[in-house]
RNA sequence: GUGCGUUUAGCUCAGCUGGAUAGAGCGUUUGGCUACGGACCAAAAGGCCGGGGGUUCGAAUCCUCUAACGCACGCCA
């Protein structure tokens, strides 16, 4: 079905043209000027020079087009050449109830349906999740669960980071500490032992202190680079060593995520794109792309209208290893020859901008993508505390996105058992929900590429732009449905009738917004388009909800029709904050 | 040093690609509970949109210069 705003489009493109003026002028926008009119037009002034008219007089013309209109119950022309456009209450209304009835809830379905690689989370194995990952994982699912929306096939991959240097740490930390493990025995040739020899608790103690010796000690960590060296030539020992701690990360990770509601389709690492390389790097030097460079393997990928020094792409280091670059353009031939995606879009810290250009720029020259394949890099900004700087514990270390979500949860439950009397069993589950609503809506509702404040007493409060407020409100309209039909109310008869005072229009006209809102979120790439809508809605809601007296409506019909909006407003709250990537509780 | 980004109310942020009087939330002040959840609603105060110059009917938005802050700049990922 066709929006709000296509139909007024219609409408106008077709006045405009009938008046002998570009029917693409005919474009009606949210009036910015609410006081005046629900939406406008501003094409009699864009088209002014064109005509070499008056725009006012151009609106003039416009509006003797639209004298017999059903899609507006106002036109008006105003100074320069505005066109002040009131939506007729009763095509509202009739909107309304198509939109009820659309399982899309009027929202436009791609006309070309892609396929999406998303790389969104990019953990790493061994390490615990902190809260820089929380942008990743938070971002990347709600646009990938946008774009899905949108038709198009989202292809999300967790994309973990399994094969540098850090594995040859722990490795190497591993081996001086339990030097009799049969994984360090080179002449070991039997079965290596099911169990893991460490937890994934041990597993993240031991990269941080290798991590730190190595710093201090040239000879440990000249040993870790062997190590890694000798991981990435497949050395039996070290491959099973490197299974086992995949294993216990995985299953870490997995619970983790689920506690975000975040899922990956595919849980592919860097270790998985190895094989391509070997070719890669062949191709790459035999089609002239790769030349050596004091020592190391790099390709140009310098441009003439660089405005800096674009540094080139290093494919091998001068010992031979592989990079992260590497692997990256690895995992482009991987991505390419699994899936063939029309795009393949990162989620990632901006700060790893320029390396993603070097690695886009390298697979465009080198023809690893087709032409026409869209390699896209959307950085996120800083995740910082009330002091502006980079979020820390209150000891200063990097906050453990564990310890993160149960802080605010503890903060959710309080806040819930202090205003209701309800079990504590059942104000645990509701605290978990609000609490990553909380969470995410703080995230989500900040423009991504930019560093935002993580503070968690506006995220968790019940007032003002948040989640819960979002949640209370999904909340209070489930409440006067369930009375409703608790009084034995019928929630499918009756149809939407025409709005009778402001705020019911108000209410009807922001419902009407969704489908801009959804698609739109997902084409600009911006979640907080999304969280802008269902604020305005949430208010919306809240105050009709304040006005308008629904259970006790007498009319029998008028009340079928507000209890319809009110099913409608449901259905639109929940598939935004689904978009966002979470729910509401029943009660709380 | 070079490049990129940011700068909007006391604080945290929007501003839909150039439109009318720059908008929210928090905080502050005030008013509203014998209706369906007051965790709400209504209202007030609060601004040289970092600064200068330009482009045009019209600029927070585009161009240019400049300041402050942040980030990134070949053998880590």
């Amino acid at each position: 079905m066709l929006g709000l705003t296509e139909r007024m489009d219609k409408e106008l493109a077709g006045a405009f043209e009938k008046a002998g003026y570009d029917p693409a002028l005919g474009k009606a926008v949210v009036s910015n000027r609410p006081d005046l009119c629900e939406y406008q037009c501003n094409g009699a002034m864009a088209g002014a020079k064109a005509y070499k008219k008056a725009p006012f007089m151009i609106a003039e013309d416009v509006k003797a087009q639209l004298s017999d209109t059903a899609v507006f119950s106002s036109v008006e022309v105003v100074k320069p050449g505005f066109l002040n456009l009131k939506v007729d209450e009763g095509f509202l209304a009739d909107f309304l109830q198509e939109m009820d009835g659309d399982e899309r809830l009027g929202a436009r379905k791609a006309e070309k349906p892609e396929t999406i690689l998303l790389d969104y989370g990019g953990p790493n194995v061994a390490k615990p999740l902190h809260v820089g990952h929380l942008r990743s994982a938070i971002i990347g699912e709600s646009l990938k669960r946008l774009g899905r929306f949108a038709g198009h096939r989202m292809i999300g991959d967790i994309h973990m980071g399994d094969w540098g240097l850090q594995m040859g740490l722990i490795i190497t930390e591993l081996r001086h500490r339990k030097p009799e493990l049969c994984y360090f025995d080179d002449s070991f040739n039997g079965e290596y032992p099911a169990e893991a020899p460490f937890t994934i608790s041990e597993l993240e103690e031991i990269y941080p202190t290798a991590s730190a010796k190595s710093k201090e000690d040239e000879a440990y960590k000249n040993e870790a680079l062997e190590a890694t060296g000798l991981l990435q030539q497949g050395k039996a020992g070290y491959m099973a060593l490197w299974k086992q701690i995949m294993k216990v990360s995985v299953a870490d990770l997995k619970k983790n995520y689920e506690k975000l509601n975040v899922s990956f389709d595919l849980w592919k690492a860097e270790s998985d794109a190895q094989p391509y390389i070997p070719d890669m790097v062949e191709y790459m030097k035999n089609e002239g792309f790769a030349y050596e460079d004091q020592g190391a393997l790099v390709v140009d990928v310098k441009q003439e209208d660089d405005t800096k020094e674009i540094p080139p792409c290093m494919l091998l280091k001068s010992d031979g290893a592989s990079l992260y670059t590497t692997t990256d353009l690895a995992t482009i031939v991987e991505r390419m020859d699994d899936y063939d995606p029309d795009e393949i879009l990162y989620v990632v810290d901006k700060r790893q901008e320029l390396h993603f250009e070097q690695v886009f720029r390298c697979a465009r020259k080198t023809g690893l993508v087709k032409k026409d394949t869209k390699l896209t890099f959307l950085g996120f900004g800083t995740m910082n505390g009330k002091d502006g700087k980079p979020f820390k514990t209150r000891e200063g270390g990097v906050m453990r996105l564990e310890n993160l979500i149960a802080d605010i949860n503890e903060e959710m439950f309080r806040k819930i058992v202090e205003n209701r009397s309800v079990k504590d069993k059942e104000a645990e589950e509701t605290a978990r929900i609000v609490g990553l609503s909380a969470i995410k809506y703080g995230d989500l509702s900040n423009q991504a590429t930019k560093d935002y404040i993580f503070d968690v007493d506006r995220f968790t409060s019940f007032e003002g732009n948040t989640g819960p407020y979002i949640l209370y409100t999904i909340v209070r309209i489930k409440s006067i449905l369930n009375r409703f039909c608790e009084e034995g109310g019928d929630l499918t008869g009756g149809r939407i009738l025409p709005a009778q005072n402001a705020s019911e229009k108000n209410l009807m006209l922001q419902l009407s917004g969704f489908g801009n809102a959804a698609i739109g979120a997902f084409e600009e790439k911006a979640p907080h388009r999304l969280c802008a809508y269902i604020y305005d809605v949430a208010n919306a809601f809240n105050s009709f909800y304040h006005e308008t007296k629904i259970l006790g409506e007498e009319d029998a019909s008028r009340k079928q029709s507000l209890i319809h909006v009110l099913i409608l407003t449901r259905k639109v709250l929940e598939n935004c904050i689904d978009l966002l990537g979470f729910s509401a509780p029943d009660r709380m």
